[in-house]
DNA sequence: CATAGTACTTATAACGTTACAAATATCGGA
DNA sequence: TCCGATATTTGTAACGTTATAAGTACTATG
């Protein structure tokens, strides 16, 4: 006390107010302004008051450039957006559930955009190897993916959107594609559908095999002929789609049932198929995944199972949260169930 | 030369390599290393090669933490991603767009998502007091955009996806919604609509006025009546616009064209009527401005007047890297062109 | 009253980089 | 041979923060 400085105001009061400004105000030293911010115990819980409250009314914010040179720690979570992903507002769903995991934490997100027939690896890398962030989530996971691999290696915090197939544990969100494809099957069976085909993903990623056992195991449960178009999948563009439903419209053996587990490759069919004019409801009938409601308005008595992206967005921020908190696990690990309500039946079960 | 250290080995072995490895290895000054590696013509030229050609087999990469300490600078660029613009595709577009312009750079992007329901000016604030970025790219920009006033008033460099009114200018990238609008109703009119109504945004948005401009100028050379509906808006979610379309659809003056700035609005009044009976091309007729190729998918003879969002995106980083170099204008103002190729004419021109 | 402990505060150094001023070497010309 | 000019390199300090170790003052204990 007896020892403050003179309030030098000169210093203090032009540029942006650091620890120094605190120190000088309070006539403290920079150290214990320091430990005073970071709530160290150690400091008079009065001391603790003052500082924080001489803090506030000067307007400091740490610098986080300051911070992140001594401590090594970015504070900030990457999330890598890969282009396939545009569907139908996929991304800023994703960013949003991310953004209000880390909410209320000192974490930032940094959005980085994977360019379209880049190397899935480069993005992550690039971050490893330019320490840009503190931890990392991805999406479009292969069973044995490079990503997963690469940074279990330099055990740099990470969770995946989808699974992998290694044999340790990480931690990951992912939707039960299965169960998405099974019930899917059921559906289409219950509107008199036998002819049932499902569109899949390239199959490099795993969800490319939850989706193909799921829809399998009903088909044989079922007794019935599965259905796997080739040549086409879950990411061909839509013209693509729309050229071989055409094609296969007029076929004597058209499938009269999809399971689509994205909405532009309904819409790609759907419209194909009316080009041979046959109309959905009465010719043939889909059931499709969708994250938002933009397909109901299309077609309100489409089935529709849902995936919440928002909510996968939050968890895996949550969970990478958890993963940088505990670096050895136990690694959280969350399935979301797909929402099933299908609108009430009609009478048309020929 | 004769001064050269015995290149301690144990020193730049372990860890992170840094300046001071370079420096040891090549036996210069860390200064010299970090001049060099600028590209500093004060330093011989044989050196730049030396410390470059050293930097890269040891796989340097510059400290950004501390880059940013010393110089002040992020060296990052931050896209305020707003909530509405989700519409198929749109972040994601920008996001692609931004990234493109920055490659190449050592610029890296940031995206900040702005939250539903928060004040706009929030984002922009947070980034500026911690000072996480070196410039800003927003959109929806407003006549009298707080958040242009705000940053203009301390200088920081932005640039806006819409213009504003104020009376200086600023650096932007903005769509001819005007023109848009104004080519619309002439389309329709070609279609034999006579009772044309279009989806304004809400009016607070600068392009609220362009497009309600062009429609105007349109109206009134052609001596229809304007038709704006109230309560609606193009931010309305899709039930409500479907609803509101139910209910006009059955009205004895229902519109028969419909200028639709969104995709989505187009989707849920083409819903509407059809629960009205009426169909597209048979009963009323809409240009549609789309960013994607979905809705052609849906409606492969839609009259569509497209917006390049990832050339928008693309334009708006570039203006950025040039507002950044001169801070003081003159400014990159880019109006972006509609891309109008509307399918042929079919007979039916009643 | 000395001593050990407790409660709290502080000086010093360092993270990796760059701005600045200063130093050294090299060279042509007087 | 000496001088100034040019070319090139270097030492020092600083950006704002925090980890470490060391300090001070006060209190309790024997």
């Amino acid at each position: 006390m007896s020892t403050q400085k003179p309030p030098n105001s000169s210093t203090h009061s032009t540029s942006k107010p650091t620890q120094k400004t605190i120190a000088e105000i309070t006539g403290l030293a920079v150290t214990t302004v320091s430990r005073a911010l970071q709530g160290d115990e150690k400091i008079a819980q009065a001391t603790r008051l003052r500082v924080s409250k001489v803090a506030e009314e000067i307007g400091y914010v740490p610098d986080r450039a300051a911070q992140r040179l001594r401590t090594g720690k970015t504070k900030v979570i990457s999330l890598i957006l890969d282009p396939h992903n545009e569907i139908l507002g996929f991304g800023n769903s994703l960013i949003t559930g991310v953004a209000h995991a880390l909410a209320g934490t000192d974490y930032h997100l940094n959005v980085t955009p994977q360019f379209l027939g880049g190397d899935p690896i480069e993005p992550v890398e690039y971050i490893v190897r330019n320490k840009l962030a503190d931890g990392i989530i991805f999406s479009r996971t292969r069973p044995f993916d490079e990503r997963v691999r690469f940074l279990r290696e330099r055990s740099f915090p990470f969770t995946t959107h989808g699974r992998t197939e290694f044999g340790y544990q990480h931690s990951f969100v992912d939707y039960d594609n299965e169960k998405f494809a099974y019930e899917s099957v059921l559906r289409l069976m219950q509107k008199g559908r036998r002819r049932i085909c499902v569109i899949l993903p390239p199959n490099h990623f795993t969800f490319h095999q939850h989706l193909n056992y799921g829809y399998m195991r009903a088909i044989r449960q079922e007794g019935l002929q599965c259905y796997i178009p080739e040549g086409i999948n879950l990411d061909s563009d839509m013209p693509e789609i729309f050229e071989w439903a055409q094609t296969i419209a007029r076929t004597s053996d058209a499938p009269d049932g999809f399971i689509c587990p994205g909405e532009t490759s309904f819409l790609a069919i759907a419209n194909g198929y009316r080009q041979a004019g046959k109309e959905r409801g009465r010719d043939f009938d889909a059931v499709v995944k969708s994250s938002s409601q933009t397909l109901h308005q299309i077609d309100s008595q489409i089935d529709n199972i849902s995936e919440d992206i928002r909510q996968a967005g939050a968890l895996l921020g949550a969970n990478l949260l958890k993963t940088m908190l505990h670096p050895d696990g136990p690694f959280e690990q969350t399935i979301q169930d797909p929402d099933i309500t299908f609108p009430a039946l009609k009478s048309y079960q020929d």
